[in-house]
RNA sequence: GGCGUUAUAGCUCAGUUGGUUAGAGCGAACGACUCAUAAUCGUUAGGUCCCUGGUUCAAGUCCAGGUAACGCCA
């Protein structure tokens, strides 16, 4: 039995997220994980929130709440969404939880010690009425170049000059607009990641099974310019993990945090620890999925992300490991996906453009958007949501030949037999033409989903529920019925067990239809086809079995129209 | 301004290391069926593979230049 550890990318505290950013990572990890459930495999499957840094902060301000309560309420809130698409976690974490805290401090430690770590002092703008260091993008001014009176710290968005903070005329503070800014040296760590560049390269050398988009991202990033560059990890902010070095003081570094970008991708360790505790086991249990000397060199470790996460995942995130000496496990593939628009343009959360993760379950259930996001995932370039296309893509595929095939040959059934699969009649050329027809699409589709092509293993799925009504219109049993109720028993109880393998196979796309469909045959927690002869033969005469109710009710053009007015934001095309 | 990605049928997209007549789904037209969610199944029609030039026996595929869209960075 394989085992499989599988994280998707940590979405971000503040807010909900939007489809594209469903579809870039949680979905298609979720997907995976399901599949290799289905298989009999051992999986991990882990994400969690990224809760630290000064947008958490700030969105907390405006929410008028204390921060660590504003990440409680919006980690249970995307807890729930999470749930509501049926993204199977074996831990949904925080990257604010204890044991984040504890190993992030602990690779600070081991970092230290191996000489990666170094102090730099800098200058940076200190708000005296906000009480706290201003990032650059958090201060706005009046920009030297053009004039424009909001241009921010870092660039002016009127010219797009990048600016420095310095620069500005008359900077204020963007949180609470004081002008009353001074410049403040202030001391923070420095990750020597130019010191790991030849072990980094060395490592991304033997990834050769890697896509190009993955491996040049890396490549340009070791290269560009000067070659990699030294990062900071830590910040001058109260929300964070504290600086410290393992488990002493680091003297010179009271009242700062690491930086959030260092101890987010860290979280996907503590998380399985989080796992661990939740579920009352010890350290052992966790260990054994990333520890290489405890257990965890025969797992197969799977991330998920957008491309934009892409030099975290394959540059610092590695640095921090590698840089421990520690033998952790270290990403086996890496799968990166590109954006999803939205109607023409970008989704937009300050417009309103879009749809987001809640707005999608409050007007359709999750296996709809499960359904079109996967079979329509930004895998080779960006691809595009439009409501025409999702309307048309989930009546046909879904509604047409999915559902209507569970319904047909269930209700057929029941009008011609009864409630239960017809005794009679023996399978003859054409079956066995169609088992062979099936297996090897199965085969395509399990190779599909192993190499984690997902658009293409929609399509095998489509194809497979296709064959179903292919065979039905092919040896038409409402005919033969009439001279030879016999074959149309054998054809009809053949029908209904494929409704039940369509059930079983769907169930790592669209877990609750496939649910319902195995649960109307009565079919219980059925395993993955081995032989298709046997699988096809399971439900025996005498099975009683259930007509289900619509499985998937289709999407009205009225529908489309009020959902494409709703979503289309506050500039709608 | 630099870098990168993309450009294939009306739409959404496949096209492996260059190798006969460029594929799928949807949409369209026509036909079959009438068990079913006006569903299904079949057939057909649609392409100067963005443009120009080059390499080659052979280019959608490789190279150079251009155009357009998008993204990232300074």
């Amino acid at each position: 039995m394989a085992r499989h550890l599988i994280t998707s990318a940590i979405p971000y505290i503040n807010g909900i997220k939007h489809l594209g950013n469903l579809v870039g990572s949680q979905l298609p990890a979720d997907l995976f994980a399901r599949y290799q459930r289905a298989r009999g495999n051992e999986v991990l499957f882990l994400c969690a929130t990224d809760e630290h840094g000064t947008p958490a902060e700030l969105a907390a301000a405006k929410a008028g709440k204390p921060v660590a309560e504003y990440c409680a309420d919006m980690h249970a809130i995307q807890a729930r969404i999470a749930e509501g698409f049926r993204l199977s976690f074996d831990h949904f974490g925080r990257s604010s939880s204890p044991q984040n805290h504890a190993l992030t401090q602990h690779f600070a430690g081991r970092l230290a010690d191996a000489g990666l770590i170094r102090e730099v002092s800098e200058k940076q703008v200190y708000s005296i009425a906000d009480g706290r260091f201003l990032p650059d993008r958090y201060i706005e001014g009046t920009c030297p170049n053009c004039g424009y009176d909001r241009a921010r710290g870092d660039q002016c968005e009127n010219c797009t000059k990048q600016l420095d903070p310095t620069d500005l005329i008359d900077p204020r503070s963007a949180v609470s607009g004081s002008t009353d800014l001074e410049v403040r040296e202030t001391k923070h760590l420095y990750l020597r990641q130019s010191a790991l560049k030849e072990d980094l390269e060395a490592w991304i050398d033997t990834k050769t099974d890697w896509p190009v988009l993955t491996t040049s991202i890396a490549k340009k990033w070791l290269h560009d310019g000067d070659g990699l560059q030294d990062r900071g990890i830590t910040r001058d902010l109260d929300w964070g993990i504290p600086v410290r070095r393992g488990n002493e003081d680091w003297p010179g570094m009271e009242g700062k945090v690491f930086y959030v970008w260092f101890d987010a991708p860290i979280e996907y360790i503590a998380c399985a620890g989080e796992w661990a505790e939740a579920g009352g086991l010890d350290a052992s249990a966790w260990e054994r999925w990333w520890r290489t000397d405890k257990g965890a060199g025969d797992v197969r470790y799977t991330q998920f992300m957008g491309k934009d996460n892409v030099p975290f995942h394959t540059l610092s995130f590695p640095a921090t490991i590698l840089g421990s000496g520690e033998p952790w496990k270290m990403v086996d593939h890496l799968k990166s996906f590109n954006y999803l628009n939205y109607d023409g343009g970008q989704f937009s959360t300050s417009q309103g453009r879009g749809v987001f993760m809640d707005q999608a379950l409050d007007i359709l259930p999750p296996d709809y958007w499960r359904w079109w996001l996967l079979s329509h995932a930004p895998e080779n370039s960006d691809a595009e949501f439009t409501w025409e296309n999702f309307q048309v893509s989930v009546n046909k595929d879904l509604a047409d030949v999915l559902g209507n095939f569970v319904s047909r040959i269930t209700k057929f059934c029941r009008s011609k037999f009864s409630e239960s699969v017809p005794a009679g009649g023996a399978w003859g050329e054409t079956e066995n033409a169609l088992v062979a027809d099936i297996s090897a699409r199965i085969q395509r589709y399990e190779s599909c989903l192993e190499n984690m092509e997902v658009r293409k293993s929609a399509q095998e799925l489509r194809g497979i529920w296709a064959s179903g009504n292919e065979y039905l219109q092919t040896v038409a049993p409402w005919s033969t019925f009439r001279s030879d109720p016999e074959t149309a028993a054998m054809q009809t109880r053949l029908g209904l067990n494929l409704a039940r393998l369509f059930g079983v196979l769907s169930s790592p796309f669209i877990p609750d239809a496939s649910a319902t469909i195995v649960s109307a045959m009565r079919a219980h927690s059925p395993a993955w086809p081995g032989d298709l002869t046997d699988f096809l033969t399971a439900m025996e005469p005498g099975h009683s079995f259930e007509v289900p109710e619509v499985l998937f009710a289709k999407i009205t053009d009225e529908q489309r129209e009020e959902w494409q007015q709703r979503f289309g934001g506050t500039t709608a095309s």
